[in-house]
DNA sequence: ACGAGTACCTGGCAGC
DNA sequence: TGCTGCCAGGTACTCG
């Protein structure tokens, strides 16, 4: 499923071919897709120039110079392609000749003008240690849940989360208030690199969730993945335990000899 | 404010 | 083979 670094790697594609590109027209998918037709959406990108495609979170947006911004959430099984058909279209623009495509079999996604409130991205330099810490330092809740809330920190899903914890070698499960400051710090770092190793790699993917880029590029994260649907934990070969909708509703899985 | 639970949706797969 | 039913995921919502 799309995450920070596969958003980004879309972002990427379609910053390098599209900017500076006017949008000819645009199509909305079945009505069964929409609860509301994204209106303002389909006017601020009919006939605009292309600003820039930027991102926030897991969040894709199209700017559209002097008219606003339109927002995409890939939700889980979103893709975006260059032509390509499926029975799955929720949103299509054309630029130029080409048709640019949303298709979302799950129907998770979202087109708007509306940006949900995120917190820092772990790439950002307003996420740091400290940030975590007071953010973590009285819940209760699951650290898991706490770090995949994007209203505390953007970016992070079910892949990454897991990730990133087993890096910090701390299991999903325990109370954000029972870290230590240095697991913490170990916490912070681990965020930061296994999104930055992600986005570098193109993001990830993995057999059940078979992401591709625009282009129909597939990510190479998943040679970097420790934990996250395998066996066998990928740093010491022991077993991998995984609980079915345990954390915040989620499937989770880690390493109980690497993490404590 | 917080944590827990649930609806949304459908392709894929386990089990009969 | 063909059917049923469960499950994955992120977000938005409700409830206590």
């Amino acid at each position: 499923m799309p995450e920070l670094p596969e958003v980004e790697t879309v972002r990427r594609v379609l910053q390098e071919r599209y900017a500076g590109k006017t949008v000819t027209a645009v199509a909305l998918g079945k009505p069964t897709f929409y609860r509301a037709p994204p209106l303002a959406a389909i006017k601020i990108l009919t006939g605009g120039v292309i600003a820039a495609f930027r991102r926030r979170g897991k969040y894709l947006i199209v700017v559209i110079e002097g008219r606003g911004e339109v927002i995409f959430h890939l939700g889980m099984s979103g893709r975006i392609t260059i032509g390509g058909e499926s029975p799955h279209v929720r949103f299509q623009m054309w630029i130029g000749t080409e048709a640019l495509r949303f298709h979302d079999s799950r129907r998770f996604g979202r087109v708007g003008c509306l940006l949900p409130d995120l917190g820092p991205e772990p790439l950002d330099t307003a996420f740091t240690a400290d940030y975590l810490w007071k953010l973590l330092r009285k819940r209760t809740a699951p650290v898991k849940a706490l770090i995949m809330d994007q209203k505390l920190i953007a970016g992070l899903g079910n892949i990454y989360a897991t990730e990133a914890l087993h890096a910090a070698k701390v299991r999903p499960g325990r109370a954000g208030k029972s870290l230590s400051r240095a697991e913490v710090e170990k916490l912070a770092v681990a965020c930061r690199d296994i999104l930055s190793r992600g986005v570098e790699a193109g993001g990830a993917t993995l057999d059940d969730e078979a992401f591709l880029d625009p282009l129909g590029r597939p990510g190479r994260m998943q040679m970097g993945v420790m934990v996250y649907g395998r066996e066998k934990c990928g740093t010491c070969g022991g077993p991998v335990i995984g609980t079915r909708k345990s954390i915040g509703g989620r499937a989770s899985a880690y390493c109980p000899s690497c993490q404590l």
